[in-house]
DNA sequence: CAGATAACCTGCGTGC
DNA sequence: TGCACGCAGGTTATCT
């Protein structure tokens, strides 16, 4: 469910919530596990911890505390929500964070692809998780000579290179269809056909559709909501995602769907090339 | 090695 | 109303 402008308005809402500077109470593990196993040191750990920092790194959430840091991944379907009344627990609640102010974060996930895991706060450039993940969109360095230098010798499609974490960070299936259609690249292009040119427009696109979707409070197709419960509003401004059949709104053609990479893309077949 | 496919899960919409 | 099937915003393991 989750790309990086859904991940940065979870985090945005978790602010306004005010979870910096909560200190934990109890945790309470309610399934065994997640993606991966969901560790006992959750519960042993953080109580006590204070939280000073919220922050993302590509598609992760990231809460660092005084000793440790909480990572979580939303995978497709992982929320979080703010309790209000005590014991509003719903179905797929997997770990529920109480805090000395009575504030309660649940987290909630129907297909449990996400991940929820304690690391040491002097370790995080040991965490796994983020090893081999590609440069943000916005760092300085990531620019059309970024993307023209790693996709030389490419024979793969740009859309799976673009959603290739160890390349470009934060694009999903929404997003990347939405890049290249901006651009007008088609995305079964092999990555290493694309022109400086090319590159240089896709680096800037890529940023202005994630930069639109965060600013829209991200896409919401059926259940994404943010940390304060508000649906995402980007899905009323998708060109071509879902839009199969649908007429381009640049130049009239139907606009095309085929399953690639394991996902349906979405392209203008006049628009793209 | 690239590319496709399966796997991990549950829920929902569709068509019979 | 029920059931089988396909599909869903992600990632990784395993095939061909």
């Amino acid at each position: 469910m989750p790309e990086l402008p859904e991940v940065e308005n979870v985090k945005r809402s978790m602010e306004r919530l005010g979870s910096v500077g909560q200190e934990f109470a109890q945790v309470e593990l309610l399934s065994p596990k997640l993606r991966t196993q969901l560790k006992a040191s959750l519960k042993k750990q953080l109580p006590g911890q204070k939280i000073k920092k919220v922050y993302r790194r590509a598609k992760y959430l990231l809460f660092e505390t005084d000793d440790f840091v909480l990572l979580n991944h939303l995978g497709m379907t992982g929320s979080w929500r703010a309790l209000k009344a005590k014991e509003s627990r719903e179905k797929h609640d997997h770990v529920v964070f109480n805090f000395r102010s009575g504030l309660v974060l649940v987290y909630n996930d129907p297909r449990r692809f996400g991940i929820l895991e304690i690391f040491d706060r002097d370790k995080i450039d040991q965490i796994k998780w983020l090893s081999s993940l590609a440069i943000e969109p916005w760092d300085k360095d990531f620019n059309g000579d970024y993307l023209f230098n790693k996709t030389r010798g490419v024979k793969s499609a740009i859309k799976s290179f673009v959603m290739d974490q160890r390349k470009v960070v934060g694009v999903g299936n929404i997003y990347a269809s939405e890049a290249l259609y901006r651009v007008g690249i088609r995305p079964t292009r092999p990555a290493g056909r694309m022109t400086r040119v090319e590159c240089e427009r896709l680096a800037v696109e890529i940023k202005n559709v994630l930069e639109a979707a965060i600013q829209a409070g991200g896409s919401t197709i059926r259940d994404y909501r943010n940390s304060e419960g508000e649906l995402g509003g980007f899905q009323n401004h998708f060109l071509v995602y879902g839009r199969d059949g649908e007429m381009c709104g640049k130049c009239k053609a139907l606009i095309r769907s085929k399953f690639l990479v394991g996902r349906n893309t979405y392209w203008c077949p006049k628009c793209q090339r």
